[in-house]
RNA sequence: GGGGUAGUAGUUCAGAUUGGUUAGAACGCCGGCCUGUCACGCCGGAGGUCGCGGGUUCGAGUCCCGUCUACCCCGCCA
């Protein structure tokens, strides 16, 4: 006996047919979405992943499957051999294939299924952790369907592209030795060693430095990368980057490269002509007039220093924090005086809280007088200078803080996000590229330096005196691409002298000793003609969240992690057997309260 | 580690302010009718550990304490 599918073939896919295929007769495979039973004609709306094609049981035409069309259920997988007929009179305009319909003459079921605990249709109202859960039925629905067909076209695109240009595509280790800078590793115990870990890769960083010291020019390699941190809407504890590295560049090279690379994504998945060269801003420009060094360049709200304004302001809480140093910014909101209650100013103070300010102050500009609790404190030639800084008119909202520079940047560049969505300020449809350059090398922590890119990262040439007299000035040969508020890449050109890479190891307070030990190889290989090289990783997740609109990487991933870092359809992480842990050599010690679950 | 929001039929929610008879709706599901539906329509029906544990009370979905899970944020993310 033959099965259905060795006598049929599929001859089209459901979301192909228009009338041009009226007469043929076709076979279609796949899943039973709605189907509407009037009595004696169903109809039945038959699903790919093309598209959806109606089929039309009417026992006029095949009178012995009536019986078996009408007990198809939800989601049931089917296959039909049938005739494609016009739908006359009754065309439906809203859908590709509504031209037109099938009449079955053979139907098979290959398999029924249960109930779905949510219902597959484009707009679920579903929570997320249910559809989690049954991740593969989640996956039937078009939203999630595109998306991840978008993720794979950027995959061939960068592919292409990067092959296209004189890029050769490597693989490097997933287990690798654990390094100590950077984000928790995820570990891997070895059987072989006793006692001994691998480090799942946070990025492939020194095996593509190595790949240049071979000599291998060009490299990219679409790969995974795992850090053991807390998770966010945009952050996964395992995540794909577009790794990409270049020998004998500059930073231009390295930029020009990405800005060709992003505008044939742009191209190939969106038709878009994306506008090359990207606009630039420094670190210090960022963070001054936006907060923060992933600035939303769709809207303006920018942020204005108003320090030497107030220094001597009645106003002890301004004119307090500029004598201790610090600062006061603000944000000049246009023609919102009357838009914002008590109420809703009382929000907007309590989000700069969660960033460590004290309070938020504001004014309403009238058209002869400022309006507010700090209004009486300001005379007029602290309003002057404002106003020559701010550009008030008259209706205006001005919102500041007074708080550390930190603080300050923090709490006003994240206000300035919130208003402006509360505003409905920004443009959906528009992506906006924006280059952070000229990162600080090292940032201060608790007293300690640490790098803020990575401690590969080069200094800028001008400034290599400096590391040994003000670490904190040294600024390096970094860039970040930023889209749309999203960090989407990294970079920076790399440091290819040793004696250069041994002064920054032992300036983040290791001792050769320790260098030795974790970076040994690395130091090793530059001894023998490292070429100048630098280059980028794009975060390929939060790259399609944005091409496809998704607010959270986890619908742009196929299988995601909860927030708590757990996969709620295979139920990982799980207890292993002891046997497993033994040849690991590996024992519990888990406190009273954690039960290893 | 911290802050916030949510958890009640299969699903999405209402019910909680003011503790009190039998916890409702919509969608989905099951059955019946229906030959042009495409959010099909009409009639009928089944379906509940009110997240979990404890407490207060004559009585708890409702009040109190604890806890778990999901989501958003801070810290963290070279």
């Amino acid at each position: 006996m033959t099965t259905f599918l060795e006598e049929h073939g599929r001859t089209h896919v459901c979301g192909e047919l228009r009338a041009e295929h009226i007469g043929e007769t076709v076979t279609l495979m796949g899943w039973v979405g709605k189907h509407r039973d009037l009595g004696r004609l169903t109809f039945v709306d038959l699903r790919d992943r093309s598209g959806i094609t109606q089929l039309r049981f009417d026992p006029h035409y095949a009178e012995d499957i009536h019986d078996v069309a009408d007990s198809l259920r939800s989601e049931w997988c089917i296959a039909v051999v049938g005739e494609v007929v016009s739908r006359g009179a009754n065309k439906n305009p809203d859908m590709p294939t509504g031209d037109v319909e099938v009449l079955p003459q053979k139907l098979e079921v290959f398999s029924e299924a249960d109930v779905p605990p949510f219902v597959i249709r484009d707009e679920t109202e579903a929570h997320e952790d249910l559809r989690l859960k049954h991740r593969y039925l989640d996956l039937r629905r078009k939203p999630l369907q595109e998306a991840l067909l978008t993720r794979s076209k950027v995959n061939a695109l960068t592919r292409n592209f990067l092959i296209d240009n004189g890029f050769a595509e490597f693989e490097t280790p997933v287990l690798n030795r654990s390094t100590p800078e950077g984000a928790r590793d995820y570990l891997v115990p070895s059987r072989i060693h006793p006692g001994q870990f691998y480090a799942l890769p946070q990025s492939p960083q020194i095996f593509k430095q190595l790949l240049m010291i071979s000599g291998f020019d060009r490299y990219f390699q679409i790969v995974k990368c795992f850090r053991d941190e807390d998770l966010r809407a945009d952050r996964q504890p395992e995540f794909t980057q577009i790794d990409i590295e270049m020998s004998f560049v500059t930073p231009e090279d390295v930029i020009e490269t990405c800005e060709g690379l992003i505008a044939a994504i742009f191209e190939g998945v969106h038709d878009l002509d994306v506008e090359a060269p990207f606009e630039r801003l420094s670190y210090d420009q960022a963070m001054l007039r936006f907060g923060v060094d992933n600035p939303d360049m769709r809207f303006g709200l920018e942020i204005t220093d108003i320090s030497d304004a107030v220094a001597d302001s009645e106003f002890r809480v301004f004119s307090g924090t500029v004598a201790r140093g610090d600062v006061v910014r603000g944000i000049r909101v246009a023609g919102e005086a009357d838009g914002f209650s008590r109420n809703d100013l009382d929000k907007l103070e309590e989000s700069v809280k969660v960033y460590g300010a004290k309070g938020l102050a504001w004014v309403k500009v009238g058209d002869d007088d400022w309006k507010g609790p700090i209004a009486n404190f300001l005379g007029d030639a602290e309003r002057e200078a404002i106003e020559a800084k701010m550009g008030i008119e008259p209706g205006d909202l001005l919102l500041f803080v007074a708080a550390s520079e930190e603080v300050a940047c923090a709490s006003l560049g994240n206000l300035r996000k919130d208003l402006a969505a509360k505003l409905d300020l920004i443009d959906e449809s528009e992506f906006r590229f924006c280059w952070i350059t000229d990162f600080p090398m090292f940032e201060e922590i608790d007293g300690d330096i640490h790098p803020m890119h990575h401690p590969f990262t080069s200094p800028h040439a001008e400034d290599m005196d400096l590391l040994g007299t003000d670490p904190l000035a040294v600024r390096a040969q970094a860039y970040d691409l930023v889209l749309n508020g999203h960090e989407i890449g990294g970079g920076s050109i790399r440091i290819h002298r040793q004696d250069v890479q041994a002064k920054i190891f032992e300036m983040l307070g290791m001792s050769d000793e320790e260098a030795n030990d974790k970076f040994g190889f690395l130091l090793d290989a530059l001894q023998y003609g490292t070429p100048p090289h630098g280059g980028i990783a794009f975060g390929m997740d939060r790259l399609v969240m944005i091409l496809t609109g998704a607010d959270s990487i986890r619908q742009v991933i196929a299988f995601p992690k909860t927030t708590q870092a757990s996969d709620l359809m295979a139920s990982a992480p799980s207890d292993v057997d002891a046997d497993q842990l033994e040849e690991l050599h590996l024992r519990l010690a888990l406190k009273d309260d954690e039960d290893g679950e």
